[in-house]
DNA sequence: GCCAACGTTGGC
DNA sequence: GCCAACGTTGGC
């Protein structure tokens, strides 16, 4: 099993509205970079992930979800009214595929980004890197167990 | 709103 | 294939 970390502005998709699908699988679609993508490709069904508030009052880990589906064809990349429609990418050759993700837990409180910044135990997290923007990323067993813990979480 | 860092684009 | 210019990300 392997651990990760997607990133979402609450804005726009939160912990909470993936918590109000009640189990319902939500497409990770958008992402539009190729690490990012190769990081989805890499995924497994069972994997778990971090639910990361980004540009946002409190940036931070505000809970967990699990990955449902995995190699599933990005529809938004198909459709010219998106803003993500990319004409290189067709159903007979796909540019971008996704993953599907749904709620596991919320946590109460979210473990902020400062926090995690203070804290020497996550220095050599991705997340913390000078210019990281990746918005899917990995993260090692005990960076997620350790999160996890501080989030109050029990899964 | 600012700005540093990064990815992508396109001219050559 | 280099690299400057540009657009985007995302914390502060």
């Amino acid at each position: 099993m392997q651990y990760w970390l997607f990133k979402s502005e609450p804005d726009v998709f939160s912990i909470e509205m993936l918590e109000a699908l009640n189990g319902k699988a939500e497409p990770w679609s958008g992402v539009r970079n190729y690490l990012a993508r190769n990081h989805m490709r890499s995924m497994a069904v069972g994997d778990l992930g971090l639910f990361y508030h980004s540009s946002c009052k409190v940036p931070g880990a505000a809970g967990v979800c699990r990955v449902v589906r995995t190699g599933v064809p990005d529809p938004t990349a198909f459709d010219p009214k998106s803003d993500y429609f990319d004409p290189k990418s067709t159903p007979e050759n796909i540019r971008w595929d996704m993953v599907e993700v749904a709620f596991v837990a919320r946590f109460e409180p979210i473990v902020s980004l400062a926090s995690l910044r203070e804290d020497p135990f996550f220095t050599t997290m991705p997340l913390l890197a000078r210019g990281q923007r990746l918005s899917v990323q990995p993260v090692t067993p005990e960076h997620f167990a350790r999160i996890v813990e501080l989030g109050g979480a029990t899964l």
